[in-house]
DNA sequence: TTGACATGCAGGTGTCTGCCTGCCTATATT
DNA sequence: AATATAGGCAGGCAGACACCTGCATGTCAA
């Protein structure tokens, strides 16, 4: 399985998702904080923060007893520039077409 | 299951991956078409395209006994839009910051 | 009309996935 | 030292998933 493979099946599940919105709603929490209000056992929770840590999507720091969890945001841009720029080139060109612009009205006003 | 978790689940099999960068590179076509070249049974392809077509990756047109299969790019600049763009948030300050250094430079040169 | 071709439908199988429970270890607190 | 807290490990189960085969249907072309 291929590293960006892993990504597109870490994001797939929605609790996955939920995870990582939640670190990046604040960054190093731990497990058990993690827990806290989702409707689901350590375990399960655990399994997921593992999948998602297996797609690099987050980072682990231990700190005494407690686990702390970082989310690294690398791999979901590297899923947006292989992947999902390539099918918004119209768009892109738009921008680039109004820098352009912008730089030849800046030379030639 | 929402549509954008259809989506999610629909990109993380790189078999359906495959199939969408073929309809990106030519539109509109039929099963047996897109059957050529991929190591899988006839009625598996189906299946993946009906997941895609259920995530409404793509689109079908029956035109005699060929049924033309068309991608369709909006669900995935809705993921973008809803779910990646707020983790590229300081790439686009950037640009922004680009945006406005030029419209500066333009008006007081 | 008859045969070839494009696709659908139904069902079967092995593996992966998400979730759980039960028990264990290690660190903190009293 | 004794208890509480944070987390790991192992195994089990139901459902989803990716893949297949076999047969049926509809359309084109000779």
């Amino acid at each position: 399985m291929t590293q960006i493979d892993k990504v597109f099946k870490a994001l797939a599940d929605p609790s996955r998702r939920a995870l990582i919105d939640r670190l990046h709603a604040r960054n190093g929490q731990t497990l058990s904080e993690l827990c806290k209000g989702l409707e689901m056992a350590r375990q399960s929770v655990t399994q997921h923060l593992g999948l998602l840590e297996d797609a690099n999507l987050i980072t682990v720091q231990w700190k005494g007893r407690e686990k702390l969890h970082y989310f690294n945001p690398v791999p979901i841009h590297e899923i947006y520039r292989r992947w999902i720029q390539k099918f918004e080139q119209p768009r892109l060109d738009a921008l680039h077409d109004l820098k352009t612009k912008l730089e030849r009205e800046k030379k030639q006003p």
